[in-house]
DNA sequence: TCTTTATGGTGAG
DNA sequence: TCACCCTAAAGAT
């Protein structure tokens, strides 16, 4: 179940084992993928990067696999052929002489040349990266307060990845809490100091979030919330998944609630700003 | 064994 | 905003 964060530590990881090396076999799944297995196969992946929530592995002789794991696709990393137990179904894997990198359960999966990536409908359409260093703050207040984006929901823009890519559902509801921001509100509806928050708030949760493995929580109260003896799914977030518990920073009961068929959660206390 | 849910995304209206 | 796509695990029966 991946957002922008946990895509990227994906990415690391299969960096690791097979950028820089010749992919000795690679595997499709899907029979309509099957004829670019001899294409890739002998080739030398040159880079592997998370793209938002996508996955792209890019070889040599200009070719891409494209992935999205959606909500079910999980990559997996072992020793060359060296598959786990599970009952997932294998959809991609990428050999080379002491590793393998295993894409399971992932529906969506394309193979794409160089040249098409400036057009492909999701890839070319993102908007900045909240884990790529060179996004700025200043950038994203842009973004914010452009005209496209200013008058529409804050909790429909916020999942949009045309807006801002690699923040997801749970994200969004951090987000919107460190920045003290009621989610029915949108960016015209906000102060300057709150858009800056918010900007601020995108930034360094998503990027918390990638260098902690998750948690969004702010670290020196996550250090004693374990000290009590709670555990990382009491701790990992200040409102998501916590309806009907305290507020960590006032006490009053975390609201759950339904948007479009996506869980929003938020302090009525800390953000009652309508 | 059936139904629901999930850190996602698209397209119609 | 809703229906729908996708897969797997959890929950309900």
């Amino acid at each position: 179940m991946p957002e922008g964060p946990e895509i990227k530590i994906a990415a690391d990881e299969i960096a690791t084992a097979i950028a820089g090396r010749v992919a000795s076999e690679v595997f499709f799944a899907f029979d309509h993928l099957k004829h670019y297995q001899d294409t890739l196969s002998g080739q030398t992946v040159s880079t592997v990067e998370a793209r938002a929530k996508a996955m792209l592995v890019s070889f040599a002789n200009g070719y891409n696999i494209y992935s999205h794991n959606q909500l079910y696709g999980i990559w997996l990393v072992r020793d060359a052929y060296d598959y786990p137990d599970t009952n997932r179904q294998l959809r991609l894997a990428i050999h080379n002489s002491h590793k393998s990198a295993l894409l399971y359960s992932a529906s969506d999966i394309e193979v794409l040349r160089d040249y098409e990536l400036d057009t492909h409908p999701f890839l070319s359409k993102l908007g900045p990266n909240l884990l790529d260093d060179t996004t700025t703050v200043e950038q994203v207040i842009e973004r914010f307060t452009h005209k496209r984006f200013y008058r529409r929901r804050l909790t429909s823009l916020l999942l949009d990845q045309q807006f801002l890519a690699g923040m997801g559902n749970y994200l969004r509801s951090e987000v919107l809490f460190v920045a003290r921001v009621h989610p029915s509100l949108r960016p015209a509806d906000c102060t300057a100091q709150q858009i800056a928050e918010l900007a601020r708030a995108a930034l360094n949760l998503t990027r918390q979030s990638y260098q902690t493995r998750g948690i969004t929580n702010d670290l020196e109260l996550v250090g004693q919330l374990k000290q009590a003896g709670l555990t990382r799914s009491d701790y990992r977030f200040w409102v998501f998944n916590r309806d009907g518990e305290p507020c960590y920073n006032c006490g009053t009961q975390i609201i759950k609630d339904t948007l479009s068929g996506r869980r929003l959660y938020f302090c009525p206390t800390c953000q009652q700003n309508m």
